[in-house]
DNA sequence: GTCTATAGCGGGATAGAC
DNA sequence: GTCTATCCCGCTATAGAC
């Protein structure tokens, strides 16, 4: 896991600090110093912080889609690739005090430079078509509930979980994330027919 | 509206840059534009940024306990309650790029100065204990589903809020944040019998 | 590809005059 | 209460040796 190349080292720690001091919280020294090389080094690599984080938000959109291609791709129903969903973003909730990525930058849209700006509504955009996608199918299977958008339920879901995260870590309460974790999972389920 | 005093000038501004900015992304210098005097006289005010923090979110506090006192004093149902709630913060989505308070302040938490962390960490509770009363009296009258802990639904609220505004901003469709709204409406609203 | 060294700026903060 | 002037620091970024 640990750098395979400094380029990759400093992505890595890059990410780590984003979601949990935020993009405009951390320096190259922070990265210099984590790595253990100098920040000209760093420099090297990413000439600007732009540049770093355009590199950075372009590869979490690349890994979530890889990441989403190869769920779709295994033979489960809806109901337990929305719950791998849940479970991914879990992950989370207990390392380190970090959120996830899109709620850590969606904070601070407006500090973000330009390039990273545009990088993330990609980015964004991308959560929210797969996850609309997949809801589309659990309506058509019949799993999910169907007298609502699966845009709309999309954007629900996206909205808890970031905000979850947030919430969680500076509640101190972990429970509050599974708890909306759970009113999401009930909110698209469809109801038992009696 | 506009600065009865240079102290609440301050404030204002500063909750305005917050919003929009988040904490670390804006400068005495920021303040002291913006209002038209030097930094030096906003450092008479508020001594350290740290100060400055503690001070916003108290007073951010004071006014949420506020809001919701004289809200509760009012003659009308849980839901229309709920809903003044959802109202006041679909402010945000129409003004300058802001989101909520405790959703800036939320996802650079760990970047916050302690004192600020402190008294962010009460404000968050204040919001939730008060959502949670409102939402059991809903329960309470029948008129919000009772399968779930009240808790467990302001959790749900209240992150969802703060994702909708941060996700509505920066994908610039203000209608994500009403579908949001809608979507928590019909999660706690007791389905009509049949 | 990493280093030392440094430029140049803006940040938070203070001293002391008015 | 606001000002000018200044300090010191950390930031992003670059030049040039190794």
């Amino acid at each position: 896991m640990n750098a395979p190349d400094t380029r990759t080292a400093i992505l890595d720690l890059a990410e780590e600090l984003v979601r949990s001091r935020s993009f405009n919280a951390f320096s190259y020294q922070d990265l210099a110093d984590g790595i253990g090389i100098r920040k000209a080094s760093v420099h090297y690599h990413f000439q600007t912080k732009e540049d770093l984080g355009v590199a950075l938000v372009e590869r979490l959109r690349r890994q979530a889609v890889a990441w989403a291609s190869s769920l779709m791709e295994r033979n489960v129903s809806p109901l337990e690739k929305l719950d791998a969903y849940f479970e991914f973003q879990a992950e989370s909730v207990s390392s380190k005090g970090m959120i996830c990525p899109h709620g850590a930058l969606g904070a601070e849209y407006n500090a973000l430079p330009e390039r990273v700006q545009e990088s993330y509504i990609e980015f964004l955009e991308q959560i929210q078509t797969w996850l609309t996608s997949l809801l589309r199918k659990g309506q058509a299977q019949g799993v999910f509930v169907d007298n609502v958008p699966p845009e709309d339920q999309a954007a629900l879901i996206q909205s808890a979980i970031q905000g979850a995260l947030q919430l969680s870590r500076a509640s101190g309460k972990q429970q509050r994330f599974y708890a909306v974790v759970k009113g999401l999972r009930d909110h698209v389920l469809r109801p038992a027919e009696s």
